[in-house]
DNA sequence: CGTAACATTGAGGTCGGTCAACCCGCGTGG
DNA sequence: CCACGCGGGTTGACCGACCTCAATGTTACG
């Protein structure tokens, strides 16, 4: 079945999207297609730059656009009836967003730093997946991929403590983000990490201390996080 | 740009999947191309009647396929390292799991009720994805919708309490499942409940008593929830 | 009728929320 | 140079919602 699917996968796109390529290294996904998407992408797409702490899509704003994050760092959130807001996600460069397809339910999203963001127009891109056929295969990849790391945070939110909770965003922002070696340099508030979390700010402050006090991780001005044993992390995460 | 989308739907397909069908009614989506995509998985798939309480998915089995509910009920779900297991979703008949393209972390599945399940491999679609177009726009189409489901999910999750959360399921499941008017039949235990929620059993027991003792609902012979003030729920949810 | 699985109910402990005070870095302006 | 304010972050005291553990009740099914 693997050799099936690495057959097709020069045949066309699409199959390369449904089944993983597990022949792959896993930093390495299909990056000609990959370039190509992007090449289409700023062809068609403006790029626009917003400084920081700026609403960039609204509240049931129609959703008939796609937002590739160029620089910088962009969050989508909601603010319920009682004001609490929840963060939807954390954005950085080169991630999309925008891939949910709406049925009328849209999450606003602001800027968390400067950013230079990509804006593409979904019907435009649909008039090109027309012809290319790979175009929509690529979407589909894109949009899986979503679909996994938001069921991901699903299980990380809904049975996990504080410290759990803090120690999964942790290990999340060192996988993506500017993660040079062994440290994250955090470009959001303790009042983000917390609405993404669905904590406190107090808890989230008290909860890094505690980490720091036992020697697992590093805080230096703030924002920068230094793993001193990302085992004991991986542990605490369980 | 809404007229634009409209030429554009009847050129070709994707164009409908990227684009909202604000022109037509919510309920009546693009039927003769979603009865083509049933068509294919029902030809190339193969249908399995699985017991109550089996699973059907191990956790890290290999994503290679795609599982449609023709009758009963399923639900993902991953276990903790300490047991406490965590449900990922429910699936009525109908629905459609295993869309996450894997990226090596898959979660397990089992029935909750006798199932009938249509059972499709990706690398087959991915074939038949080669010579007809709408097919990935198809999947694409559910996976975004999938995405914007979970993401819902995530909202009702990290920042409410026990209450907003036992609401905000009823409701759901209002809107899916056997909801013959103003009742549901929950095909699911207390435990599958609370699994979903995060919560534990008996918070979940607590609060559905609660809401009847309000006059808000009325429970018989467990399972079945009758409706009496679905105003109030919805306040209830925020 | 008896058993087992499922569900409810109660009592008590704990984690994290709430409220309030304080700290710190930074820019502004005297 | 300091005074001041401001936003963001930390710390502490207290309290309540939810979890834990244990007993009891109910339903399904042989």
């Amino acid at each position: 079945m693997l050799t099936h699917s690495a057959v097709l996968k020069n045949a066309f796109h699409p199959a390369a999207l449904l089944d993983q390529p597990v022949q792959s290294k896993p930093t390495s996904e299909p990056q000609a297609d990959e370039e190509s998407l992007d090449r289409w992408m700023q062809l068609v797409g403006s790029v626009t730059y917003y400084p920081r702490r700026v609403q960039i899509v609204h509240e049931d704003e129609a959703a008939d656009r796609l937002y590739k994050v160029i620089s910088g760092t962009v969050c989508t959130y909601k603010v319920l009836s009682d004001g609490r807001r929840q963060i939807g996600g954390f954005y950085l460069a080169g991630d999309i967003f925008g891939l949910e397809s709406g049925e009328g339910h849209t999450l606003a999203a602001e800027t968390i730093t400067n950013a230079k963001v990509l804006v593409i127009r979904k019907s435009v891109l649909a008039a090109l997946a027309s012809r290319n056929t790979a175009l929509t295969g690529h979407l589909l990849m894109l949009t899986a991929r979503e679909l996994a790391h938001v069921q991901e945070r699903v299980l990380l939110l809904s049975s996990k403590s504080a410290q759990e909770r803090v120690v999964g965003f942790l290990l999340e922002m060192s996988k993506r983000g500017t993660s040079s070696g062994n440290s994250v340099e955090l470009p959001m508030s303790r009042q983000d990490i917390a609405d993404y979390l669905g904590l406190t700010i107090e808890t989230v402050s008290r909860t890094l201390w505690a980490l720091e006090n036992c020697g697992t991780i590093e805080i230096s001005r703030r924002r920068r996080i230094r793993f001193r044993s990302r085992s004991t992390l991986v542990r605490l995460q369980q």
